[in-house]
DNA sequence: GTGGTCTAGACCACA
DNA sequence: GTGGTCTAGACCACG
């Protein structure tokens, strides 16, 4: 279940992991994250691992943290609304921009999500 | 004009580079690439970079190596094909996976695409 | 309006924050400081902290502790003064050599400051 | 010559100080540092001390660093004299700042500044 | 208990 | 050789 793929850097990994946890509203504003030792046992990293992880989400600014206190997601909903909606924009740019490298008309493109998504219908988590 | 992200392989990105115009039909079926040499001056990069993307691509079946004449595009168009249509299927699927990780619905991908292409309309390269 | 900065000690701050109320006079010799319990609600710290605070600020001679009526400023007017004195040649000092490590010109110095000076002229706290 | 003062992490006073020279022009734009390890030595650090100097130098962009070829002062001279700007106004204010909240008039802290400076006028390196 | 820093030592991918 | 990542283990300051 928690386990990493090699050649991506597992802290860039699991910061990715909990962003989108948070993004997804699975982790809300003010939510308390594992402490450093406790989220490394958990998933079975070295602390110092951890430690990068969650400074590496202090820079995106998903999360703060207050010393001696712990690790949290940030309560500006504002900066997670905006990069709910960056990351969105961003993801769907380098989709197209992808598909077109490859020759794709935007008509395929369109088409081949559609159908795409017809066939999956049932598997996205309701 | 020929500049490389950097924290992904440069080899990596200049294969994915070939690649595309490959599949893009820039470079036709027995083309033939420039030397290892002559690409490594065009690209600015070491020789045994190119030697890496080189063999990548002849990996992936897009490129073949003839002893003493050079790399050339493969005459097999089927090949060509097929990995269209694979690469094609393989982008969709992560591009809607990464969406749905955020906690975007099939509906807000679809609508979201669709806002990006109508608003990029004429931007596609000619 | 009662925030602190991360990465310096809050309890350091808030003694700088206290120091600075005394030095300028908002606190006068033989004033009592707020209770531990109090100044923690009212800047929103656990009471440990402001121990610490109260016991740096001791440390530096611009507060006194009587035991059973509280915490006070000095009337030991003679160390505010001496203390002024030296707190303002300490951080001119400290200014000038962080001036040059970066590389600037005692005249450079002079000139920024002056302008900086002419700009701000009505801001400062009447 | 090389000691750090405890108390303020290491790395982030080796970043302080390289970024010195590096505003100050001893280390000049497209200039190598020298290796993490090299680093280490001189220093007398753990190369992942190092490391991190190196992270944040490029965090605040005044080095890059290229993959296998090691890292360099950043020839974009721009950001460079951006910087210089920036940290000089920054360090300017805060001193006012400071001197303000002791109390100090702007006249005092005019006075105090040429009065030091007189006083060192023969120490600041030439 | 919490985050932060540091070391020693190891291994890897890249140029 | 270069940077990057990771581990195990330690110590510290802060709340």
């Amino acid at each position: 279940m928690t386990e990493f793929h090699s050649s991506h850097p597992i802290y860039l990994q699991l910061a990715e992991r909990i962003n989108e946890q948070i993004l997804r509203g699975e982790r809300k504003p003010g939510d308390k994250l594992p402490s450093v030792r406790e989220m490394a046992i958990q998933v079975k990293v070295n602390q110092n691992t951890v430690q990068r992880t969650y400074r590496e989400l202090e820079g995106i600014g998903t999360v703060e943290t207050r010393r001696g206190q712990g690790t949290f997601v940030t309560e500006n909903t504002g900066i997670l609304n905006q990069m709910r909606e960056r990351l969105k924009q961003e993801k769907i740019s380098q989709f197209v921009q992808g598909m077109q490298a490859m020759g794709f008309s935007n008509q395929e493109i369109e088409n081949g999500l559609q159908i795409f998504l017809r066939h999956n219908e049932g598997d996205a988590k309701p």
